[in-house]
DNA sequence: GCAGTAACTATCATTTTGCAAGCGACTCGC
DNA sequence: GCGAGTCGCTTGCAAAATGATAGTTACTGC
């Protein structure tokens, strides 16, 4: 492997994705901003096997995107939020979808809408310094050391 | 598993995982995109075991992100290129990589400047109905079927 | 009690990943 | 024209992750 939490890279791609870089943490994280907090909710939209689902939870929560909260004593029931870091990450999760949408899109795919507007959401990744689309104009990488 | 090839769900991110979701492609797309063609330059810039970045490049080909091309033919020589979809996921590791640097981003990290202004890309994910930030705004989930 | 539900854990098979070695097709140096 | 070196892989096997299934704990509601 490039980078393990004791040998770190100089590469934010790398890091973030030390965080979240699987399939299935992308998908919890996905269901949870959908309202789907609980682990019986998660177990049966995902399909995902129990044993699994229990390490990505746990994961998720040591890696700060999410946190197990006990909202009920008797019977204890708990539920899965997202912390800063973990809402931080759904945008990605939308531009994602937009390339899917984009370049595996057949069939009817579910889509976000504009609360206000009622149109339909268009993620696209721009630079915040100059507002133009990455990948419009020409960047330099530049790499420490 | 939610879903597969033949059992397509209607989420769009699922969709865009299903042909990326996992942490070798995306770090094969961001050396491709570093100038990193060559099976060996990957090799060794990434330290992925030869048989698995075979795998990868082949499923990435596949999935259509990148194209095999012989760019010498004795000695037989290949280089893999970014596709339109490829080049098109690339905005998204800018998106994971600002999130890597915020949420795990120790030490000295490598960085994009804009060729023209010299100033630090800052990617960020907006709307680009509104040009509001995805997060900054109330939306809905709209389901098909 | 007894069935039912939520939230898991434990066990074991299957799949994927990773390491190390080797191989074919060449080039280069002598 | 022979040996060493490089590139782009493949093969074989071990280790780790994933997945299916069954079972467990802690309740509620009848």
């Amino acid at each position: 492997m490039s980078s393990d939490e004791n040998n770190l890279g100089t590469c934010p791609v790398d890091r973030g994705l030390m965080r979240v870089g699987d399939r299935w943490s992308m998908l919890v994280l996905r269901d949870i901003e959908r309202g789907l907090t609980r682990y019986e909710q998660l177990r049966t939209s995902l399909g995902i096997a129990p044993n699994i689902l229990s390490r990505r939870l746990s994961a998720l929560a040591d890696a700060g995107l999410i946190e197990k909260r006990r909202y009920s004593q008797r019977p204890p029931r708990d539920e899965y939020l997202l912390t800063e870091g973990g809402r931080d990450f759904l945008p990605i999760l939308m531009a994602i979808g937009a390339w899917g949408r984009k370049y595996n899109g057949a069939g009817a795919l579910s889509r976000h809408l504009d609360a206000a507007t009622g149109e339909v959401v268009r993620p696209v990744v721009v630079d915040a310094n100059t507002g133009a689309p990455i990948g419009s104009r020409p960047l330099h990488l530049e790499i420490p050391g």
